[in-house]
DNA sequence: AATCCATATAGACAAATTACACATAGAGAG
DNA sequence: CTCTCTATGTGTAATTTGTCTATATGGATT
């Protein structure tokens, strides 16, 4: 998940993952596509790398997401037996999905303005130096 | 933690509350406070309230996190037995932990241009409808 | 027909993380 | 003597995360 800078020799994980917990991050996103139209998990990971999740994202978790959702109401679903392949779930956005969307939006905004506020502060640390 | 609308009646947390987890993004804003000075801990508290945390922020997590960034080495304390109140912890920046803050600005750019990739599709979504 | 790969969904689980409540203690004010 | 402010911590239950594994269908390749 965090691509900027290798793993350690012990091979653990580097320790500044915290900005976007994947699955947190992954809501927002999966609701915003749902809105432009309804579709199924297998689908939405191929378009979660749009917003930037790792192309290989772990399918396990997309679909425990979609479930979360579903449990809240956010979402709705039902099998689509179709001509060829396994059957799929296709998920819509609920109108409660949309609302929260909304307030996602809102909430989303307030984030990315603290980010600002720590990248101004870095920056006016580390710019007239060296 | 999540101020733009209000809890639900059972009592429970808004459930879009995942931008940025209280501790993970405590670490970076409490890097960047030490390296403009050196500070103790309740006085680091007052401080996080410029990165956007709430007012009456635990003063556990604040402590737990100072305590874990020594345990990894960027930070360092000492006892500092001033006149006057109880003694307190010091906290000084280390070397590591100036290039783990700017790790954390590398990371936090990517995360907050995730936010503008989300930010720009939803507007565009809903910018034209009503 | 046997094998392999892409599609498609889901469960299990250890470890980490969170929020919140509680514990401790010195010092000055009234 | 009690209250509040300063100051630093512990405990813990519940949630969340990441990862690994399981299952099944169907098309393509050999």
């Amino acid at each position: 998940m965090c691509d900027h800078h290798s793993r350690d020799k012990k091979g653990s994980v580097c320790r500044c993952g915290g900005g976007l917990p994947v699955e947190k991050f992954m809501q927002p996103c999966l609701l915003i596509l749902l809105k432009q139209h309804s579709s199924h998990g297998y689908d939405l990971i191929q378009q979660l790398a749009e917003f930037g999740f790792s192309e290989r994202l772990d399918p396990g978790s997309v679909y425990r997401t979609l479930r979360r959702l579903e449990d809240e109401g956010l979402v709705t679903s039902h099998w689509d037996v179709g001509e060829g392949g396994p059957a799929r779930r296709l998920y819509s956005l609920s109108d409660e999905g949309e609302e929260m969307l909304h307030a996602w939006a809102v909430h989303i905004r307030q984030q990315r303005k603290r980010m600002d506020v720590f990248l101004e502060r870095y920056q006016s640390l580390f710019s007239k130096e060296n």
